[in-house]
DNA sequence: AGCACGCCGACT
DNA sequence: GTCGGCGTGCTC
């Protein structure tokens, strides 16, 4: 297709936009310009369009032409939203790496990519008619709709399927068109509303001393609106606009007499959009000086930097990451007016971490996580594109940001899992596509980590990136004391005390005694509690998914952690209607309970998804570690991530199986960098910290890999492995998940395609398997594996991948299979 | 995604 | 008979 960048277009040209619409479609669509939108059009710009019979979509121009398509007829475009385009040229380009590589469609990634408020969609609303017929002849449902209409001006099509109850709902609408009683219109939200704020000004009418000293006369009889003038008369001599609160906080003045000023046309107000983002004032500074092992691989970085793209800083914990990445991004936005991606675990970013980070970049900086509402979004969007943010912290979405110099790249803890998307589509990995992204903007990148992932350490020492390592603990902290204690054998002896070994309550006693704090650490995998029927094992399971349902003491209900499907607890097995119906397994509910049992005189908390819901729940619980306000923290995984306590000198961890029994071949990789992390959380001052990890596999290697620091012979197995059973970094996987709701087409099918594909890759694909979950959302599950050579163009793989599930899905019996692509699906 | 259209079971 | 559920195809 031809396209024009930058070129201004006459008024009679006819022109045609290809968009991108933020739906998963397999290709995009060409709309015809009006004439007087002509000279408005430009690639990089937001449109509203009308697709479909009904929906009104936001969507974005990708491309410019002049050619009519042939095989159907072009709707018009309705508007052009943009003044200037929203989506830099190298956004587009990034959009469409991701979209090959990661097989999905464009709408999939700019669905993703665009804070909601920037996507505006229609929604189809119900008007009763000004002449509609009061006596016309109408079905009691249709009788239904126009006496709610009657009460509420309009109706979504969504309240009409609540109102009858019913999906199906367009052709009663339909019916009532015809009989001439309503119009149905399309409704754009707004979504994103600048936040405004009430700014108060004096009456420029008394900007004249005369008229000012006449109204302090005026006022002598009401000595709170003379307070609220003087305070006014105050404020101003700053220079800053003053804001209502402001004001009245600086007055005795309250509403009333605020109000009675306004009537007066003495104060006027005047409404302005202000940012929603907290800002602090002063310039930034960095002023710390690293010790000789930061400047070394400081310096060492910047020298990488000239032939390395990606470096990779392997720095044992508490060695001071942070302070190198810091120095080196106030290089970058020094000397240049360039800016830095500074990418984090999500988890990570409402803690500490980002605190330090803002003490130095003050006003220069950019938050952007999940936790944020649109309106927030829009807003750093905004200014990331303007340039007022040099600096982004942000988790994995955060690569899809509107940079316009982005010169470095910094992906902390790069080997976190939580920088894998998994649903929905894109299922990118944040960490590959920020080098991608990088190399869009020849940005340079820096990958930091204690237990960097096995791929990137194997392409350091592959050469590909550059590789500087850490070692030395930072002011001389010492590594903490490791104990592993067996639970099998502490059960032979008797020594358990419900879920702790007599070690672990030695040290709890201790720790207490010495007002230390303490965190126990439960992987999130046995984390469920379910109930067991004591008589005949009956378990209640999800109607929709199979898996058993979890007890949640909070709410009092069981729940499903795949669909959110909940019901009441019983008590009664409905099997066999024994009332033994006991609860099992050990969540951090449950821990916490027998801990209480233990230390009633202790206080404890939690800290798991369940208690860190909401926006202000994690911070809440850190906060109050922190002020000691806690003796001992149970968590999950989050406990590990990005916290860092003076106080806190025992770390135990309740059962470290469970997550080195999990079935897949990172299990051990997982473990190692889990626990590690976990470890590297005790006594991070001048006190040795104290780790006891409990398990009934006291010999596994992993374990001994973990107390005695060994990442490099932890390395060396697991490569090992890997290249013996073609695994990453020595193949590329491709993930198919295949779905459907009868579970005999499904094992049919996935058999089908799997031979299809064996036909076409050997014995590079592996399965179908059934995953540990087969049926999700009433949707019945098998997975199917290619370890694509490396060698090998991996497009090439991935494109016969493609043809062969188009031909597949052709099949009409397979029509309705699904299948979910995940390429690195780790 | 979300809507229309067509097929098919179940209930006035 | 008709209503409403469900599968399938299409949207520039």
């Amino acid at each position: 297709m031809d396209t024009f960048e930058n070129e201004i277009f006459t008024e009679r040209e006819t022109l045609f936009v290809e968009v991108v619409l933020p739906l998963s479609l397999a290709k995009n669509y060409t709309y015809r310009v009006p004439f007087d939108l002509n000279h408005q059009v430009e690639i990089g710009k937001r449109v509203v369009v009308q697709f479909g019979k009904h929906k009104i979509y936001t969507a974005l121009i990708k491309a410019i032409t002049k050619v009519p398509p042939t095989v159907y007829e072009a709707k018009y475009i309705i508007d052009v939203i943009d003044a200037e385009p929203v989506i830099t040229p190298t956004q587009l380009k990034f959009w469409e790496w991701m979209t090959q590589y990661y097989m999905c469609n464009e709408g999939d990634v700019m669905a993703a990519a665009l804070p909601a408020s920037l996507k505006l969609a229609s929604e189809t609303i119900l008007i009763l008619r000004e002449d509609f017929n009061e006596d016309a002849e109408l079905t009691d449902k249709e009788e239904l709709i126009i006496s709610a209409l009657k009460k509420q001006q309009k109706l979504t099509v969504n309240d009409v399927s609540k109102l009858l109850g019913q999906k199906t709902v367009y052709p009663i609408i339909n019916h009532l068109l015809d009989k001439e009683q309503v119009l149905v219109a399309e409704e754009v939200v707004q979504k994103y509303k600048p936040l405004l704020k009430s700014f108060v000004l004096l009456n420029e009418f008394y900007a004249e001393e005369e008229n000012l000293k006449q109204l302090f006369n005026i006022l002598d009889r009401a000595p709170k609106q003379l307070d609220a003038l003087l305070a006014y008369l105050k404020l101003q001599k700053t220079g800053m606009p003053i804001s209502k609160e402001q004001l009245l906080e600086e007055s005795d003045c309250g509403p009333a007499a605020f109000k009675a000023l306004i009537d007066k046309d003495i104060f006027v107000i005047m409404k302005r959009p202000v940012s929603r983002l907290a800002s602090h004032d002063d310039d930034f500074s960095v002023n710390f000086t690293l010790n000789d092992e930061q400047q070394k691989a400081y310096d060492k970085i910047n020298s990488l930097f000239g032939e390395k793209e990606v470096t990779l800083l392997h720095g044992v914990t508490a060695s001071g990451k942070t302070q190198v990445y810091i120095k080196l991004i106030e290089e970058i936005i020094q000397k240049t007016d360039g800016q830095v991606l500074f990418l984090l675990p999500e988890i990570a970013l409402t803690t500490q971490i980002v605190e330090r980070i803002k003490l130095y970049f003050g006003n220069a900086i950019g938050v952007y996580h999940s936790k944020f509402n649109n309106s927030e979004r829009v807003e750093i969007w905004n200014k990331v594109r303007n340039g007022a943010y040099k600096v982004v912290l942000g988790a994995r979405s955060a690569v899809f940001l509107p940079f316009q110099h982005l010169k470095l790249i910094v992906i902390d803890e790069e080997h976190e899992p939580s920088y894998k998307q998994y649903d929905p589509a894109p299922r990118y990995q944040a960490r590959d596509a920020a080098i991608y992204l990088a190399h869009l903007h020849q940005a340079k990148v820096i990958l930091g980590s204690a237990t960097p992932s096995l791929e990137s350490y194997y392409n350091a020492l592959q050469g590909k990136y550059g590789l500087v390592e850490m070692k030395e603990r930072f002011g001389g902290v010492q590594l903490p004391n490791q104990q592993v204690v067996s639970i099998s054998e502490e059960t032979k002896k008797k020594s358990m005390v419900s879920y702790f070994s007599s070690v672990l309550i030695k040290d709890i006693d201790l720790a207490l005694s010495k007002k230390e704090q303490i965190v126990l650490f439960q992987n999130r995998r046995g984390y469920a509690t379910i109930l067991i029927c004591a008589t005949c094992g009956y378990t209640p399971k999800c109607i929709n998914c199979d898996v058993s349902l979890t007890y949640h003491k909070s709410s009092g209900k069981l729940h499903c952690h795949y669909c959110g499907y909940q019901q009441s607890s019983v008590n009664i097995c409905p099997a066999c209607g024994s009332v033994h119906v006991e609860q099992k397994g050990f969540g951090t509910e449950r821990i916490e309970e027998e801990l209480k049992l233990l230390y009633p005189e202790v206080t404890i908390a939690r800290l798991d998804m369940d208690t860190t819901r909401t926006r202000n729940g994690l911070q809440q619980i850190l906060t109050d570690f922190q002020d000691k306000k806690t003796d001992i923290l149970i968590g999950t995984q989050m406990v590990a991530k990005g916290l860092d306590f003076d106080n806190l000198n025992l770390i135990g961890v309740i059962n470290a199986d469970t997550l080195l029994g999990y079935p897949d071949f990172r299990a051990y990789e997982r473990s190692f960098q889990l626990l590690a992390q976990v470890a590297g959380r005790a006594g991070r001052r001048a006190d040795q910290g104290n780790v006891c990890i409990q398990t009934y596999d006291a010999n596994n290697r992993i374990i001994k890999q973990v107390v005695n620091n060994d990442y490099i012979g932890m390395y060396n197995d697991e490569i090992e492995e890997r290249e013996k059973f073609l695994y990453p970094p020595f193949t590329k996987m491709i993930f198919l998940s295949v779905k459907h709701k009868d579970a005999h087409v499904l094992d049919y099918a996935a058999t089908t395609l799997a031979n299809t594909l064996k036909g076409k890759f050997g014995k590079r694909v592996l399965g179908p398997e059934q995953p540990l979950v087969s049926r999700v959302r009433n949707l019945y599950i098998k997975q199917i594996i290619i370890k694509a050579d490396k060698h090998t163009a991996i497009q090439k793989v991935k494109n016969a991948l493609k043809e062969t599930i188009t031909e597949f899905n052709a099949v009409k019996e397979f029509k309705s299979v699904m299948i979910q692509i995940d390429v690195d699906p780790y």
